[in-house]
DNA sequence: GTGTTGACTTCGT
DNA sequence: GACGAAGCCAACA
């Protein structure tokens, strides 16, 4: 297999995530062609993770914002993600509303 | 080249 | 509903 198009695919894919909008690692793997890779997704993205690559907009299959290894943590996330319009179901706006802010 | 780890997912108990 | 184990793929030691 060759690293770079597996890497170049999940680029694609979490760029292609608009504002207001997440996608689960789950959906970003399988977007990417690789179905099932959602840790390889998360593994990728916390060495390889690249400023024009939105990856505060990858969420856990729960809904939970998970990890997230740049300034400010899971706290800086949630936050973005609520400044661009995405919905939160937790009271706590740890949980998004995949059936809302689901990228389709 | 082999083994372990990691921002996860899903099934089984 | 909650906990545990197995599996996916890539990067690092």
């Amino acid at each position: 297999m060759n690293t770079t198009d597996f890497k170049s695919a999940i680029h694609t894919v979490v760029k292609g995530i608009p504002a207001g909008k997440v996608m689960t690692y789950s959906d970003v793997a399988a977007t990417a062609g690789f179905p099932g890779a959602s840790r390889a997704v998360g593994s990728l993205m916390r060495k390889n993770y690249d400023s024009s690559i939105p990856c505060h907009r990858v969420v856990k299959s729960d809904g939970l914002v998970g990890q997230y290894n740049r300034e400010g943590g899971s706290c800086s996330k949630t936050e973005r993600l609520q400044a661009e319009g995405v919905i939160f179901k937790d009271e706590l706006q740890k949980r998004v509303d995949l059936s809302i802010s689901r990228c389709v």
